[in-house]
DNA sequence: AAGTATATACGAAACCTTTCGTAAAGTCAA
DNA sequence: TTGACTTTACGAAAGGTTTCGTATATACTT
């Protein structure tokens, strides 16, 4: 997280990093292709969008062949990071524990999962003590 | 989590019920005093915000005086858990666990509230066992 | 070469959120 | 009661996001 002026993607763009993350460098018709597994989206809408998000700073583009080439401009865990932070605080009021203790409780996590959490925290107060 | 048409507020929206979650019924006239602690906002503006949450019913008033008192119309923790919902699908995919782990990881968190967090994953792993 | 298909570019419509000006009505004090 | 003040109501402007129609260029097929 060098980058001092962090962006936010809108929730269409960050639909589209979350694909390009995910797959690497793709071309507008992967990205609409993947899109419409799950919802209807016209091809010249994914187009502009990723035109915008290249413009943004959020995607780079190769137009080296005719058929452009988009990947991610912006990294995943910087980017998750950032938006985390501030959903926390507009979410929590700010409040990391009260954010964790919500999410082991609501979503099924499972026990090999909660091992690794829990030897991240032993790992911390050690560290810390 | 009864209702099942969530809405979900919009940035401000959220802002303001925090504020109605914390101090309780509320006039208009104190809303907007708070949220100019830390920023700028004209009067009608947070009325107009206000009234557009009564509509929506992310808000209830009473309009017994003629100042108006707003109070939420959503829970406190059934917000937290829809918006955390959604945030988790689209900024970590689903995996409840890497943003726990980045929560822990990026916020200082006590070692009390570590232990809390210990606490809960051992009590979830004994009742799943 | 003509016709079909696929790509990018551009601009504007549609939609949503936020902001605020203005009007109308109620309250209060001198 | 008049004037200053505060409140709600209303509507529309401003700003941002998403959607798509249309134009133009390039490639592919027969």
């Amino acid at each position: 997280m060098t980058d001092r002026k962090m962006i936010k993607p809108t929730e269409s763009e960050l639909e589209i990093l979350q694909l390009l993350w995910a797959h690497g460098p793709s071309t507008v018709r992967f990205v609409n292709d993947q899109l419409n597994e799950y919802r209807e989206v016209g091809y010249t809408t994914t187009l502009k969008l990723m035109q915008i998000m290249a413009d943004k700073g959020l995607a780079r583009r190769n137009t080296e062949s005719r058929t452009h080439v988009y990947s991610a401009g912006v990294s995943e865990s910087d980017t998750q990071e950032h938006l985390l932070k501030k959903f926390l605080d507009a979410t929590f009021r700010g409040s990391a524990m009260k954010l964790v203790m919500q999410t082991l409780g609501n979503h099924e996590t499972s026990p090999e999962e909660l091992d690794e959490i829990k030897a991240l925290i032993e790992k911390m107060e050690k560290d810390n003590h």
